[in-house]
DNA sequence: AACAAATACTATCAAATAGATAGGATATAT
DNA sequence: ATATATCCTATCTATTTGATAGTATTTGTT
């Protein structure tokens, strides 16, 4: 499962690029009303989003936030992984969080393999989807 | 993320196969040694796999457990489900654990389809595999 | 300069989940 | 009887999840 604040984060930035037409920054509290998501709560996430250069933010009067990059440059699994974490089943078979497991050997262990697979198949579809392909048709 | 508590059943279903030619009942303590799992959360583990039908028990002297049913016959899904619940990375794709999301429409859900497709993927592989095809060659 | 409106930051909190551990009850083979 | 195994109940700590509150700071407008 992919927590609350992940899928938040996806929505978030879904709505910012299906709404930054002329190029005035997207305020929070209209994603947090249009999208149902707690406004507090929105605000970290977007600062988090902001820290890690997916988005860049604006203060003050007709403040708000705008994509760093273009939709079509940001993929669904940088966001993952920086709100989440691994996207692996195993720590022991994440690309990106890789942790060795305590109680086993890896070159003996017998459902590292499965995981693997799970992990390339996953990966194989989730790299393929960018914040531009989950955008409106128009 | 899988949870240590379902790596743990699942290398004890292994080792169970893998340890039950004669056909005496593998001992909570033998799997914990071996298998360098907490012997007390072992307990906790076995006797929910138990409770939900992949176990049977014996107790007393020369106890211990073995499979209900023939390895080949439990599937890498049905344990996962039973430890750790859905394997969907959203709720609302969840085919044995459905849950509506609270904020959306799902109708208009823009990043349903992304999961669902993850979710068919996962399961080809996961429902692919049983106990059976986990276990050591010979 | 004053004000309104937006993000930035810090602190805090409650509930759930993860990951166990302890101790005694019960069943069973010898 | 006794030793040995599972069964059951209770408890515990740390972490994560999901959030809220309040204040500081920046910025555009009047």
């Amino acid at each position: 499962m992919i927590s609350n604040k992940c899928k938040y984060a996806i929505k978030a930035l879904v709505y910012i690029a299906n709404n930054e037409q002329d190029d005035r920054p997207v305020m929070t509290a209209d994603i947090a009303r249009d999208q149902q998501i707690p406004r507090k709560f929105l605000e970290i996430i977007l600062r988090e989003l902001r820290n890690n250069r997916i988005l860049e933010s604006k203060r003050g009067k007709d403040g708000g936030f705008r994509l760093l990059r273009p939709a079509s440059e940001i993929n669904l699994t940088e966001v993952m992984r920086i709100i989440d974490g691994p996207i692996a089943m195993l720590p022991c078979v994440s690309l990106n969080y890789y942790r060795k497991c305590d109680e086993c050997e890896e070159e003996s262990c017998e459902i590292k393999a499965v995981f693997e697979q799970v992990r390339d198949r996953t990966l194989e579809i989730l790299n393929g989807q960018t914040i531009k392909s989950l955008t409106l048709p128009l």
